[in-house]
DNA sequence: TTGTAAGCGTTATCAT
DNA sequence: ATGATAACGCTTACAA
């Protein structure tokens, strides 16, 4: 057995001599009755006399007893707690994604806890390990695999996915994507665009395969032939930069750090708009455009995907299709909420809509009023 | 907010009719061996002979044995995980910061759980749980008062005081303050500004407090009179906006909603500069000078704090103050991880230099290169 | 090298 | 209304 003499011995003295954390036995013996009673002080629903409970409530109070979430975790057999899981946690996404779903989840008087995999080859161990210390969790886009998903619901855990199609039994939340990427596609191609290039990576998440698959099928409704094949980007700024540099200069090493750029050498047959997967890499393609000497909408139309906070703020302002990500991280939250109260127990599937947020850099002249956002607390 | 239509009903029942997660003891049975074995297999110090680790490993295996999280933690008596806490979860500031605090955690093979107090009266409550879940957590500027924050020591929880000055026994994190405000405040007096405005809360925050107190002192430097007070706004955009108008306005109503602004009646002693307490506030100056026609950095000169991703892409970019906030999240995680570790029993104190960024909305020509920002994972 | 058994701090089921 | 006491799943002296 560990020794109890030991943990409380050894610790090399911080200045404040600090006894460890009362127990309910400790209550218990202070307030002259057993523990079950101070257990059921403690659950409201119990019947105590009043006189009882308020002697043992006064003991809790002097002694300072706060609980063990640990043993009583572990005698109810739940955590209490919830988790959720990103492949990255930075960036406007997912802070807003977050935001919905602790909002949800601590009203509920559970705990969250979240994990960013970084793209760790040990992904799954750091899920695993997750998913062993919650009641449930949520699991965006391809940050595990299927067969993983399925071991997590063989061990009990129950799991949302999020912006990823249904899997197994779990439920899933996702944004409506093929539609609105059609209609955004189909606008560029209104605007008189017929070279119009996808910066994304279909591979890299359902969302953007779902924007390369409407971006094709607006071609197809039009009577044209799509794109072979996408301008692979990872949805980074830097990414984008260099997709876009690739696809409209002729060339020139563009590497990451050349500020100078490829110089001003165009290509001839470059595209006349730029649809990308996301903002970010919206971002980076008015930056190659800024080096190329490319005006937008003038030169070349740029459309982005999310409408995070800058896109408006810039010039000229971007066209774009907003997200409900807020929403997202809530209703995944609420979901997960239910099926680990069991309050349900067949799965559901929901896809938010999308809108459509039409601004300048598609060459359109039109814009709108101002946002709030949070901000730094201090 | 999107409709619940798309809510899929029910599929009959989850099929997978699932069975408890299995226990250390069904692993020793399977495997032939104690429990205790089973145990000393998953540490890796302790000796077990080949043979019958292979022969527990088999076992774990084949039922897919997760050790419980719980169990083991009330056995070891610590929880492997720490917390952190925010009065508000949105915006850049907390995103980068939790990302710099989860990636150093993680590392580490601890779990990570974020609370944000949202301005919710039970705050205490919700810290005092999160504590209870946790062998140690970061709490950031004023979320909690101190006597909460002695008491949490009390109960064996080591704490960091983030963006908050030292208290009690507790390690503390912040950034520099007092002299990057009286550097900023110094340029905008350079640059010839007399009527300089502060807009923030001083009362709000730590951080807020030392800008102002550096601001002051940059005016007392040049043998100026400081302003009396500041213009109070929280760090939102929405107030920042309101705020502006107000001391750029001649009073006309200037409620939020009110797209029309105040009408461009300008009160005749306005001040010539805007010293915003963050960037967030800087963001709403920008719209009501918008609203009131006054071209910046001509007619009224800006500056932010915190250099969001936003502010070098604002027409002109704002001049700013960054701060390293990844690098805030991680070392508050560090500090933390070590004490728990009881690597340390005194505690440290750190402050992280902060950068003014120039560029254009103070009146100055430069500007810089671009950036790239995490982003959409999808 | 391996097994036995005593905790760890609760909750919950019995009796009383 | 209250008290014993058995779980809950694990780690770890100590014995064998």
């Amino acid at each position: 057995m560990p020794n109890a003499e030991n943990r409380r011995a050894a610790r090399p003295v911080r200045t404040t001599r600090r006894r460890p954390p009362a127990t309910i036995y400790e209550v218990a013996r202070k307030a002259g009755v057993s523990i079950a009673t101070v257990s059921r002080v403690q659950r409201r629903n119990a019947p105590v006399a009043e006189a009882t409970r308020a002697r043992v409530l006064r003991a809790i109070d002097e002694l300072r007893y706060q609980p063990s979430a640990l043993g009583r975790s572990l005698a109810m057999g739940r955590h209490g707690a919830t988790g959720i899981v990103f492949p990255d946690l930075s960036g406007p996404y997912y802070s807003e994604v977050i935001l919905g779903f602790e909002e949800q989840t601590a009203a509920e008087g559970k705990s969250v806890l979240i994990l960013g995999t970084h793209g760790r080859d040990q992904a799954t161990d750091l899920v695993r390990d997750l998913a062993a210390r919650v009641d449930g969790l949520v699991v965006m886009g391809r940050t595990i695999p299927d067969a993983e998903v399925a071991a997590l619901e063989e061990q009990h855990v129950h799991v949302v996915m999020l912006a990823r199609p249904p899997t197994g039994g779990a439920d899933s939340i996702r944004t409506e994507n093929r539609q609105s990427a059609r209609d955004l596609a189909r606008h560029l191609l209104d605007h008189g665009h017929r070279r119009i290039c996808f910066i994304g990576d279909p591979s890299s998440s359902p969302d953007a395969a779902e924007r390369w698959t409407g971006f094709c099928e607006a071609f197809a409704e039009a009577g044209l032939e799509p794109p072979a094949a996408p301008t692979v980007s990872s949805f980074r700024e830097t990414d984008g930069r260099r997709a876009a540099l690739a696809v409209l200069g002729d060339g020139e090493a563009a590497t990451d750090g050349d500020t100078a750029g490829g110089g001003k050498k165009l290509r001839a047959d470059r595209p006349t708009a730029l649809f990308c997967a996301n903002d970010e890499i919206a971002l980076g393609a008015y930056g190659a455009c800024a080096e190329l000497g490319l005006r937008i909408p003038d030169d070349i139309a740029i459309t982005g995907w999310d409408d995070i906070p800058i896109a408006r703020y810039l010039t000229p302002p971007l066209t774009t299709v907003r997200q409900p990500l807020r929403e997202l991280g809530a209703r995944a939250a609420r979901a997960l909420l239910e099926i680990t109260a069991g309050e349900r127990n067949s799965p559901i599937h929901q896809v938010l809509p999308t809108e459509l947020v039409v601004r300048a850099s598609c060459g359109c002249e039109r814009d709108e009023g101002k946002p709030d956002r949070g901000g730094d607390p201090n």
